[in-house]
DNA sequence: TATTTATATTGCAATATTACGATATAAAAT
DNA sequence: ATTTTATATCGTAATATTGCAATATAAATA
């Protein structure tokens, strides 16, 4: 086997799952944090910030782009990227929803 | 290679890749929504919810366990699994860090 | 004590991810 | 027109993940 059973989730888990799984890796949460902490939307330099060669930043920036937590748009000669906002609201809507519901009920048993 | 180089980012980029790695697959995302829809701490039966085998399930627990997202206990016979909060505050933070950070900065170029 | 019930571990095959060198592409600068 | 600069894609090796059958473990029950 080896792949995921994507079929027996619901389209929702499965979003929730592909926006997730694209932050999990240390090098897109570093894109991220980048990409707020210039004031800015990124054109050009990302490679530079990280310890990966650039290509690899280039699949990373990819799968973050793929999964709506990145966009990019052609800016003469380099790419400008940012944040993606819908995306990301997706899933802090997720964790909030948890959240919300864990005060309501303050589990008493573990 | 193959393995991610986790040395050259922070310990807190490396955390935050952990605990989104593990929701990174539509049966975590299953399991949590399950065990916040369900008004306690489940005793038993996440294996029913999922359609998946008792090893495979075992192991996403495992996972989501390891990550700091869920916590459980020995109940007798069965092992009570329940949401571990501290895990989930401290994802559900970053999100919302990048949140205000982009509702301040109205980003213009993109 | 033997059996049932609930969960974990092991072992392994199929597939996915990570990383990078080499190469391609395409706009900018010379 | 050629070279430089910025980024993407291809190919591929190393490693990780997913899933399950088989088996182990350990408490509950008969």
């Amino acid at each position: 086997m080896g792949a995921t059973k994507t079929d027996h989730f619901t389209e929702s888990q499965n979003e929730l799952a592909i926006l997730a799984k694209a932050l999990g890796h240390p090098a897109r949460i570093a894109i991220m944090e980048y990409l707020l902490k210039v004031d800015a939307c990124i054109c050009g330099d990302i490679v530079n910030e990280l310890p990966l060669s650039q290509p690899t930043v280039s699949q990373h920036l990819k799968e973050l782009k793929n999964a709506g937590l990145i966009k990019g748009s052609i800016e003469g000669n380099s790419i400008c990227y940012c944040i993606n906002e819908p995306g990301l609201e997706k899933i802090k809507g997720f964790f909030e929803y948890i959240s919300e519901h864990l005060a309501k009920k303050k589990n008493e048993c573990c």
